[in-house]
DNA sequence: CGCCAATCAATGCGTTGTGCATATGATGCG
DNA sequence: CGCATCATATGCACAACGCATTGATTGGCG
């Protein structure tokens, strides 16, 4: 299987590139790609328990890489990047690259191309509703999503813009 | 990035079909693949370090899925499967064909020959030597490899049998 | 208007898995 | 015969997680 072999690979050079886990890193993107969310929709994405997720922003925290500040309901918490965590997870996303331009380079743009379509097919197999897109695209980088041929994946490029950001991502 | 979704599920459908995690999965299946293979051989498998290895050795005997026999030398230590073993690594072979096929569905038989062919050529720049090749391939189902066009990394489907089988995984 | 169920975040506690450093036993070579 | 080397195993500490629970806040309903 050559998507664990992927994964190895992303994981290394995340890792060595910025410090950082599996785990941190999506959190990083995520909230770069999202940022006001509460700690309980980033437990749905990066699929840790509610705890877990509050010791991962806690971690993030003390980095200097997220602050809290309060949401719309002051039982809430709204998660954002500093300039500092904003940094890490455009480093995140370039380390991703990175560790996937060399294994793109084997093949021939064409090949690539026909590789990137089948692909997104697959992907779009894989998550029906919007926190599943979500949680499958927690390390995607949301300009190339843009940029290019489009994410086979509608529901993650943009926020919908008829709610504020907080509540769009609720489960 | 559909690598990383793939592995989700991966990861989710073996420790559900067999209440294994990743590493103790492919411990299993690269056990099976050869067995009398020493610790040191499989922690580079697996991706851990020596000490760890020796743990996750631990656990799976302490499962009755791993017997320690001596090797060649007394000092290096043979594994072999139980009948429970290996049992439970075709378990997680299943699991993975289980988990792998409805997202293969979503293709015609001809683009999903497209797809296995590229993806092989992305595999084959991932590994260069054997050890490597074993670790990619450390969840492969080595059946699959020798029935179908053929695994893109020549040094995992068999042994070198020029050498005895302790010996063919060396680091 | 006040109570209560629901919700979100946070904490206590125990468990698991890992790495580093080191110990133990076996081997081969000078 | 002694010593460097190698494979395995162990001591120890730590990081990360889940479960259960608590504390704060909110919205609804009588």
């Amino acid at each position: 299987m050559t998507a664990l072999a992927v994964m190895d690979r992303l994981r290394a050079r995340v890792a060595a590139g910025a410090g950082l886990g599996e785990t941190e890193a999506a959190a990083l993107v995520h909230v770069q790609a999202w940022p006001g969310g509460s700690v309980g929709d980033l437990a749905g994405v990066v699929g840790l328990s509610q705890p877990a997720t509050v010791r991962l922003v806690d971690r993030l925290v003390e980095k200097g890489l997220v602050r809290r500040e309060v949401g719309r309901n002051r039982r809430t918490v709204s998660l954002v990047l500093t300039d500092a965590g904003s940094r890490a997870a455009d480093a995140v996303l370039l380390a991703r690259t990175e560790a996937l331009t060399p294994l793109l380079a084997e093949l021939s743009p064409r090949e690539r191309a026909t590789l990137e379509r089948l692909l997104g097919q697959v992907a779009a197999g894989l998550a029906e509703d919007r926190p599943g897109a979500l949680r499958v695209c927690r390390l995607c980088d949301r300009k190339a999503c843009t940029s290019g041929p489009g994410c086979p994946l509608q529901h993650t490029t943009r926020p919908d813009p008829t709610r504020p950001s907080g509540a769009a991502t609720r489960r």
